[in-house]
DNA sequence: TTCAAATATGGCGAAATTGCCATTATGGAA
DNA sequence: TTCCATAATGGCAATTTCGCCATATTTGAA
């Protein structure tokens, strides 16, 4: 695989946008810890429900969450194993941000 | 580090808003395998010159890119090593999309 | 069926993002 | 200096995202 279409970073640009949100990067850490219903995380989160049941249905159209019924209620939980790596990644940028900012600013 | 604040969700928020792109994503598989200049960028992803320059901004902005000048050119590159295992997950995330869809449907 | 709880969806104004054009730096060559 | 090539920035309209309210929808209990 060398040369990727339009069509292919777009796909992956939808992944990314859909964790271009700091309330939905809480949800993704919480949701890869425990399954949980809408309520839970509202209360988590500290927004409204029909706010965070929106952003679920953003991490679950791109498959970084699932989630099934009881009930009434909808339990939803991280589905992909990776995401750790995400988040160190993203770290790795945060710090080594850092450092490239001492020394630019001398 | 158990809890997180949501200034750290913010600033992860900031590196998944930079890639959330697709011009943004090609630059980067593009940056990562060589440095390049604004107008050689500029060609291989077909969008205006201030254009990819804004783009590049907002890589450079997060830490994902860095740049240095030689005359009038000015040379950008991928700073953090980590962008291959981000670019896996996504594609893991894809692949197990289209499986859960082939479920849904039915 | 009627009611209540949990969740999903419609709608709307506010805010952010996007991409091009035009303009402004910046640096090298003549 | 002037001219030219490269890159960065301002501005602006079009599009998208965001978050809440209000309203459906769904499901179980009475």
């Amino acid at each position: 695989m060398k040369e990727k279409t339009r069509e292919q970073y777009e796909a992956r640009a939808k992944i990314a946008k859909a964790m271009a949100h700091p309330s939905r990067l809480l949800m993704l850490d919480l949701l890869q810890k425990q399954e949980m219903c809408v309520n839970d995380i509202s209360e988590k989160v500290g927004a409204d429900q029909s706010t965070v049941s929106k952003h679920l249905s953003i991490l679950k159209e791109v498959g970084l969450v699932g989630s099934r019924k009881e009930g009434t209620l909808s339990y939803y939980r991280v589905t992909c194993g990776c995401l750790d790596g995400f988040f160190s990644c993203m770290e790795t940028v945060l710090l080594s941000d850092l450092e490239g900012r001492k020394l630019s600013v001398k």
